[in-house]
DNA sequence: CTGAAAGCGCTTACAG
DNA sequence: CTGAAAGCGCTTACAG
């Protein structure tokens, strides 16, 4: 007796090419023909073929396809730090979009700062035999380095370009953010020309790596002092960064700069001094990072550092696809990055 | 002549099965078992081929394997409305992470709320055969029903369970979400309990779908009388909140309550109101939607729905695993959501 | 324009 | 515990 639909989880095969092309009457190499849009076939079998496959509602097999070609697949794997910060989740968004829309399927995993985490995570995405590589640039283990340079397909680093700018090759991998440390010594020496005395930086980390650390140096520079800083074990948050702000000008209520990890945590910061009276940025300057929505809002505007998040992820995917095309591209890409001058610093 | 690496494009076929099994001096099948976990070798041999496997840096070859097998991929076909907003991009943040801990791995597609975009998009991901579905529960079209109807794998659907309640039989698809017209209409009660008076409503529309109608609808039902609305042809955002209320409000000066799409929204509106001097909740009251971080930093803390994001996507991912491993699973999971009674309304 | 053969790198189902 | 054969659904490279 036979029941209706199955989840047994054994795989239910569907429609193949066999069967259309006996069903059409040609051979399997001709149905493969029209169906893969190849040429060497007249109308009338590709009208019949078309025909039958649709008739039969025939899904072409990837898998198949993949195995029995040399083309390689349009898999490409793409390993993001975090999904819930804002800053991350709109350069995914550019970067699937450009992809998909030229019939790439992304693949992606979350693998936070952890080079454990990636090594695993990117030797399964790999027996996949993806097309591309994309991975955050970022300073990275050794072991997962050398994985990075023994695959034979495209890699491109989003979002950070700092590391290595010199010893940059004409080969692999691609480029293609902001330099964050000039980012943060551009707002370190705006704010030092605005205001005397001492700056205070507040932002996170997560299993003991500092985020925006190319930043914070670059601040550090530009200001000419180190700031006092405070990295908290959590992620970014609006919270987060209102508490931040409470702890440290509580241990220092001297401070009259403060510097954030990102947007949202600087509109907590700013939250946090409005709420106990101090005047922004009269008794204490406040500045952000990203550009993010939340600074258009706010009845003081937010000093920042914009950044076109969106952009990121269409140069990498654009620039990904002009190298598995053979064309020439553009090995390191600089998006640049824009100070906002606004009321709270 | 050779070059070092060469992207051409055409697959760098790596060391394969064939080759590890000829230096360990066993068949293909024996070190396909022990690569694979299976059991049925010695101590010895499996030393002896994970010795060589390591040494010529194997790479296993899903694809093969998935071709060669019955068992089905392990490939997850996540289609999602959009990335860029909070409330979604946590949802795929519980979802991957559950995910990849146990070996699934995800392929996502951004198709908005275009039926269009999303059958094309369905159409490629079921090409590599993915063991399960992911989408989003909403109205769609009789082609993407009939589709998704159509598929052998299991499908979830996220985020919303309103449509289809009743006629939900024993079998697929499988919810995971909140009742949002319920939510809306829980909402209205309070603001109509506390407030007389004219509600608005601010929400977003992309491609004449209208976000969040269900809640809106509930909403409705709930206050009493219809609110006058105003739909945005924009993303959600700050801002869009912050434009939307100025729109509503000197169009219709007497409104008493203003209901948002979501938290983002609101404290978009929020700021509007505290910078014309709108007494908050003296002259307007405002509510939002999703208990998003935001919320927690403001003065007056914003008067929301919270909903528990990460939860219902991890809850998605484990019910799929559950159902993929045939165990019994609960074919609808309300995660439900909390009224936040803050001071905004 | 069309097709028969061989192969992609694995796995299943048998047989020892 | 181990292996030789056949097959998964396509495609490549030839030959007509």
């Amino acid at each position: 007796m036979s029941m209706g639909k199955s989840n047994t989880g054994s795989k239910a095969r569907g429609v193949s090419l066999a069967e259309i092309a006996l069903e059409a009457g040609v051979s399997r190499m001709t149905a493969s023909r029209v169906l893969r849009g190849a040429d060497g076939y007249s109308e009338a079998t590709k009208d019949k073929v078309l025909a039958v496959a649709n008739r039969l509602g025939y899904v072409p097999n990837r898998i198949a396809a993949a195995l029995g070609s040399d083309a390689g697949t349009s898999l490409v794997a793409i390993a993001l730090p975090t999904l819930g910060r804002e800053l991350y989740s709109q350069v995914l968004e550019g970067l699937e979009n450009k992809l998909t829309s030229v019939g790439y399927q992304p693949i992606i995993g979350v693998v936070g700062y952890d080079d454990e985490a990636e090594f695993q995570w990117l030797n399964s995405a790999l027996a996949w035999r993806p097309c591309a590589l994309v991975v955050t640039g970022r300073e990275r283990s050794s072991a997962n380095r050398t994985l990075l340079q023994s695959v034979t397909v495209p890699v491109v680093e989003m979002w950070n370009i700092d590391q290595g700018y010199d010893q940059q090759t004409t080969s692999d991998p691609l480029r293609v953010g902001l330099n964050h440390r000039a980012a943060g010594y551009e707002m370190g020496r705006y704010l030092a020309g605005r205001y005397r005395g001492q700056a205070g930086y507040v932002g996170t980390k997560i299993n003991d790596t500092t985020l925006g650390s190319d930043r914070l140096a670059g601040f550090s520079d530009g200001f000419g002092s180190e700031p006092r800083c405070l990295i908290l074990n959590d992620r970014s948050s609006f919270y987060a960064g209102y508490y931040g702000a409470e702890q440290l000008l509580s241990a220092n209520p001297s401070l009259r700069v403060l510097y954030f990890l990102d947007d949202n945590m600087a509109v907590g910061g700013l939250m946090f001094c409005l709420q106990k009276g101090i005047k922004i940025p009269g008794e204490v300057a406040i500045a952000g990072f990203g550009g993010l929505d939340v600074g258009s809002v706010l009845s003081t505007k937010l000093t920042t550092t914009k950044v076109r998040r969106l952009k990121i992820g269409k140069l990498a995917a654009e620039n990904l696809i002009k190298r598995l095309n053979g064309e020439p591209v553009a090995v390191m890409d600089d998006v640049g990055f824009e100070l906002i001058k606004g009321e709270t610093a």
